[in-house]
DNA sequence: AAATTAATGTGTCGTAAGTACATATTTACT
DNA sequence: AGTAAATATGTACTTACGACACATTAATTT
């Protein structure tokens, strides 16, 4: 590290890097918090506060404390941007190239987390947050478009094995919705017929007898994902072959 | 943390924790060293050092440089520790719980690594390190058996879809020591002619038009893997489907 | 009220892949 | 020369995948 970003790190930008200091290295938690609505993917943004990166986004994230452990700080991370405390939080990679942080070392944990946009209990401060489609996003603060791109990845692998994809939806959805939520997170068309076909083999869902509202076509049926999937935590179940 | 590991810390310790202290978070990397003998996957492990855990043993891992990067950290685990640099190294996960190391807060960013035991330029230090069939490995120091486990489980979804299950074997290799390998990692026994067929399929192979030496049997043909799959960097292909 | 629009809901058939399984062949060993 | 043990190979059955078309329902427009 050069004599340039110690000083900065004693001016600029101290409140955000008080854990970190010329000769340690300082760990950190990013998340990646994904939405979908409006047939889109959507990430939670913040505009950096870093005059190197200025005009960029980042990832929401945060130094870890020394009494919390590493699940811990994303939950925390969560609960303070998004309110919520009941997610799907999947931890992803380590990134920790010497350079990748201006003001020093830093070595940051990333994780990927879905939520419902249509959950209640969600209070965002969007005076500082910002809902970005995931697909219009070419550069972002630090290494977060390699970070976002590598939990993008890792998501799509997630959803072809195993029931995590509902996290993104509210309890009831239609299977167009369903259907337009794997597309949007594959980037690709399905079938509709044989999507439908491998959905109701996997047995994951029940079928409420109720019908969509205010949809300006014919309305669909509602269904909601059985109860033994709805762990948050990550726990495998047979694989859903898509393509 | 209490005085007294505090304590500890100033003492028997000092060596291997100099990156500790009361206020600082530790990191590391951890090596899950794998190599292949005797139809069995091994495990390089070396004898615990901490009074905490003696008699028990413990994955190589080392604390990582505050001017070096990830990657780096753990290939030079490796270097050290088997004299090999051109290793298949992957990493699989961080482990940061509060209290996974007795002497202070340590986050530890783990890594899987294929090396072929009879590579002749390994040079292994036998009065300090051990090969531990995985299966027989009941207990480990700290949460090493819990990181074991879970590169194993990633070990196990990767030869499904990648080619990196080569890394185990020499250069030339029979269809049979393969299937047995495939066969160890994935704990399962596989139909000879059924593998035969998939991995003929794949088109990894090259027949080399050689005959194996120095079985008590019928020599089975020699193959190769093909030189576009041979780079140690995590490269995606077509999936594998063996079961 | 009738016609239009746009989506839901369902089934079949051809093809590809997966699984189970048996016999002849080659080499080493006794 | 005979035996043992592994190599090498092919087929029939079943399951899964992919492409594809038409009737139905409700909201919207005329």
């Amino acid at each position: 590290m050069t004599e340039k970003t110690l000083q900065q790190l004693k001016t600029a930008e101290t409140e955000k890097i008080s854990h970190l200091d010329y000769f340690n290295i300082g760990i950190s938690v990013d998340c990646v918090i994904l939405g979908y609505d409006a047939k889109e993917l959507k990430v939670l943004l913040i505009k950096s506060d870093m005059q190197e990166f200025s005009g960029l986004y980042s990832l929401l994230g945060d130094f870890i404390k020394p009494d919390e452990d590493l699940d811990a700080a994303s939950y925390r991370v969560l609960k303070e941007r998004t309110g919520l405390d009941d997610v799907y939080l999947e931890q992803v990679r380590t990134f920790g190239n010497i350079n990748r942080h201006p003001s020093g070392r830093v070595i940051t944990v990333t994780y990927y987390s879905l939520i419902d946009l249509r959950n209640h209990k969600l209070q965002l401060d969007l005076n500082e947050l910002h809902w970005h489609p995931v697909n219009e996003i070419k550069k972002l603060a630090f290494d977060h478009k390699l970070i976002l791109d590598t939990c993008l990845q890792r998501l799509r692998q997630q959803v072809m094995d195993h029931p995590v994809i509902f996290n993104l939806l509210p309890e009831k959805f239609s299977l167009r919705e369903l259907q337009s939520l794997y597309e949007a997170i594959l980037g690709m068309e399905l079938d509709r017929r044989n999507f439908r076909k491998k959905i109701s083999i996997k047995d994951w869902l029940v079928d409420l007898d109720e019908m969509e509202h205010d949809v300006p076509h014919r309305p669909g049926k509602l269904y909601t994902l059985k109860k033994q999937y709805r762990n948050k935590s990550m726990k495998a179940t047979a694989p859903l072959q898509l393509v």
